[in-house]
DNA sequence: CGGTGTCTTGAATACCATCAAGTCTTGTGG
DNA sequence: CCACAAGACTTGATGGTATTCAAGACACCG
């Protein structure tokens, strides 16, 4: 079973306008400012440079400054919004998956702490600041939208502080699987009771956001593989022992 | 110099409708809900129970279910959002200051992941939720100044994760320390320039909000102290040495 | 084919938690 | 007002969790 991801290209079906193929989660944003914006009196379009951005493994999306006056949303692969430290290390904010905002703090102010890397090849839409800014004022029900966009991410962040502050690195790990495979059954991409997920992330991604060196992930990770807990390989995570994973998770 | 802070009652001058004597931080959301409710047409008040909602230091202000309809803002005193975990122990989210609104996520959301605990006795309103968001929808002004809030709140939360993750205990010490200087210095809490505040926090808030046990903050603070890098007594601290504060802070 | 990135494993060490005892302060009821 | 209890802080000893350093196996890519 040797899965593979196929890479993204500018022009795949997925790629067309108005995002028919979307993977929409619960609140399918894109959408949302789709239809708000065919509405308003604008001539051109509300999106910069058409939802075609696509960016490859590894690489950077935006830096801090790149955000000026775009709201970047995640169409399809994974990404991370990270913070850099002088002495190189970084700490993973959150991973973003197809139908996330990159931040909704970039909705009101132009100013990015962070950066965001694609972890897969990612494609994804950049709106214009101000004239999403405009259309939210104007249209009550986007308002509603993006508040539960924001609610979701302060809630991570939150659920992150704790785990960062007070729990072991057991417990960040499972925590993290857990939380990830929740987000993927939402958003369709893991069929609802499966257990398996594509998981293209690296150890030094895990590493970065649950604030572990990659040295002692590999180690509780295998510890989880001999205990029977999870699988993983070839990019590929399977939950073998959910009852237990929860239990060490404490969920 | 045996400061001590008065105990703050229901009566006392700055207890007052309107705030008067509110120690307004820059964004004054008090203000601004009071002054865009004053043209709403609503016969009764968008409070709850007035502007005299006081709370002694060390009780709890509000559970998880309490915040159901109600949008706190501290008016006076410090108190902290914390989540509890079913071993007992906590994390602390944040520090609440004067003007500080509970959680910008309550204004369109009622259910609350956190409770919040008076550190001194604290002082607070409590605006109406489905009120309030109707004022947003029709004040674009408002808005705007709650993004304000909600990007600080955001980046402070950041903040925390990347120190929780990435940060020795005498780092996180001495972020913490320079970040509650800076919000109060902003205040007008602390002069412009000065190196003294009044310090109400015991050990085991700090230590909670740094992911740390109050024995190693007691140790860490001690070689503070010891290193002359700080003063800390009767619930007040004096930064001596800033610039080595700052070193080790990574600022 | 070498180079780079990824993962694993082992050994030594550092940092912080835990356990414990004792001082000092603060608050409370007799 | 005093006695007592509870909370707050300090300090030392011990142990565990995670880091650092190091070396090697393996896959992938140009």
């Amino acid at each position: 079973m040797n899965v593979r991801l196929k890479p993204i290209s500018a022009d795949s079906p997925q790629a067309q306008p108005g995002c028919a193929a979307c993977v929409a989660n619960e609140l399918n944003l894109c959408q949302a400012v789709s239809e708000a914006c065919a509405v308003l009196p604008w001539g051109e379009s509300i999106e910069i440079g058409g939802s075609n951005h696509v960016v490859p493994a590894r690489r950077i999306v935006f830096r801090e400054h790149d955000m000026r006056d775009a709201v970047p949303i995640i169409c399809e692969g994974w990404a991370a919004s990270a913070v850099l430290l002088p002495d190189g290390r970084r700490q993973i904010l959150s991973f973003l998956l197809p139908g996330d905002i990159v931040s909704t703090a970039l909705l009101f102010d132009a100013r990015a702490s962070c950066l965001v890397e694609a972890v897969t090849d990612v494609r994804y839409r950049a709106f214009k600041r101000p004239e999403l800014k405009a259309a939210l004022h104007k249209r009550p029900d986007l308002l509603e939208k993006f508040s539960k966009a924001w609610i979701d991410e302060k809630a991570r962040a939150d659920q992150l502080i704790v785990d960062l502050g007070r729990r072991s690195a057991e417990q960040r790990l499972a925590r993290l699987i857990l939380g990830l495979h929740e987000r993927l059954t939402r958003l369709g991409l893991v069929p609802a009771g499966a257990l398996e997920m594509g998981f293209p992330l690296r150890q030094h991604h895990i590493a970065d956001a649950t604030g572990l060196t990659p040295v002692h992930v590999s180690t509780v990770l295998s510890e989880f593989r001999k205990s029977g807990v999870v699988k993983i390989s070839e990019r590929w995570l399977t939950i073998l022992d959910p009852d237990r994973l929860r239990r060490v998770a404490n969920r």
